[in-house]
DNA sequence: CGACTAGTTGAGGCCAGTCAATGTTGGTGG
DNA sequence: CCACCAACATTGACTGGCCTCAACTAGTCG
């Protein structure tokens, strides 16, 4: 509870950006048909429920890399869907310190922060090109109390993202470096894992210092363990490239002074 | 999302807990005429909806102080709000290191994070003596549907809850001991004075060690610290007493390197 | 090609942790 | 009521992990 994150209306940027959502009507979204809807709210959901969702969904935005979706501080009337690519979002105190939050990809809802004050608390910023479906809230509210089972979903959504911020709060109060960085490299594969992927192979999308910001860390301490970790032949790495070549040591690592 | 907050079905303790939960019916609550109303679960409703959520909650519980009100892996079926005294929260890691979540008083909302999965994600226990208003979530649920600002009201404090962690995993991850420390008063400070209660003199219910674990400190930084502001006649303390002498430089301490 | 951003690596310093001794408080039973 | 004990708190001396500052390298994009 202790800090606020800002919320004060204005963007802490001088200039107002570009409107970064390009509703593009045609390209209708249907959950029906996303190959995300198991990972995602349409969990569980029969195909009358569905359908009713997808009437939901007015359309996507597209995003840039580099693009934010929504700022702090600005009014909040919707969810967001991760449908293609990545996304960070930040806190910001007051003094403008800026922290990485959270890495969300496909099949992530984010913006939930938003519905306790009725403006977003976080910026979600692109880290690559990325597109998301738009759930405007007040419609989910609506048809939550319709569908039980999206009710369900939806506070189950809410509730994860806390119990993620609870693992997150005991990575940066209670671990050491080295084990931040392993429950990183764990954490995502198993993400990717999920979704299809590879979980020994991937590519982080965000920078060194955006990964410290994350962890508690400052980018030189990320960039050194990487290095002692591909020292010790536990992970490859290559600039973004990740290869993990001993899981078992980085689990190892999690959960161990 | 790093960390599965343990959620082994078994309590990590040995024996098997008392079952704290004293259901007293006589002492069934009312929201109608609960202190709490304006800060709870019920603000906002109109008397007829206040007379339904009324009739969602079963009973009270009691807890004494070291009392837990459920742990973590436990199966969750209900909420619950804090109608008198206080508690922690406390996460647990794998390998057994414990870490404080959370401190939550009067007309708190705490179990959230239980419904994602349907167990306890961390371990509630009483700082003093203290009662809580029991809510079955399943029932909630369902008068959410039928009162919409009750749907709402759940949804904000869900989202609330989102908000603060971020609040937390910002002073974590970017915030030295003594800035650590002030937000922590000042946050303190602020929620009391909400409460009716004395913004500048009250008692803390926590050990240093429980302040140091919410904090990401050690027991002997948090209290050279409260040693530190009491010679900088910022404050006053004496044990668990706080008295706040100026509250100014507490604000200032924060958000300055 | 130069300018820029991202990343790596090294040297040294400082903040908070660790270890240890001592003081204080509150609850319990004689 | 007081003595006793255990839990809690304070303080000091020392240590070490991560930060800071800085130099250098590797890509990338106009």
């Amino acid at each position: 509870m202790p800090v606020q994150p800002r919320q004060s209306p204005a963007p802490a940027g001088a200039t107002p950006h570009a409107a970064p959502v390009i509703s593009i009507r045609d390209l209708k979204s249907h959950c029906t048909s996303c190959s995300m809807r198991e990972l995602c709210l349409p969990v569980g959901l029969g195909p009358d429920d569905l359908k009713l969702l997808d009437s939901v969904i007015g359309s996507r935005a597209r995003l840039k890399k580099g693009e934010s979706l929504y700022r702090a501080g600005e009014p909040f009337h919707a969810l967001y869907a991760v449908r293609l690519g990545s996304l960070k979002t930040t806190v910001l105190a007051e003094d403008g310190r800026e922290q990485v939050a959270g890495y969300h990809m496909l099949g992530d809802i984010i913006g939930l922060d938003g519905i306790g004050t009725d403006r977003h608390g976080c910026q979600a910023t692109a880290l690559e090109d990325t597109e998301v479906c738009i759930m405007q809230f007040q419609r989910l509210e609506e048809l939550a109390r319709k569908v039980p089972a999206l009710q369900h979903n939806l506070h189950r959504f809410l509730a994860r993202e806390i119990s993620r911020d609870h693992g997150v709060m005991l990575l940066l109060g209670s671990m050491r470096a080295e084990e931040r960085l392993a429950v990183f490299l764990v954490n995502l594969s198993e993400r990717y894992r999920r979704r299809g992927y590879s979980s020994t192979e991937f590519v982080l999308r965000m920078t060194r210092e955006e990964i410290g910001s994350y962890l508690g860390l400052k980018l030189e301490t990320v960039s050194r363990l990487f290095s002692r970790f591909q020292d010790e032949g536990v992970i490859q790495v290559q600039g973004r490239n990740i290869k993990v070549l001993e899981m078992a040591a980085l689990h190892r690592l999690v959960g161990q002074k």
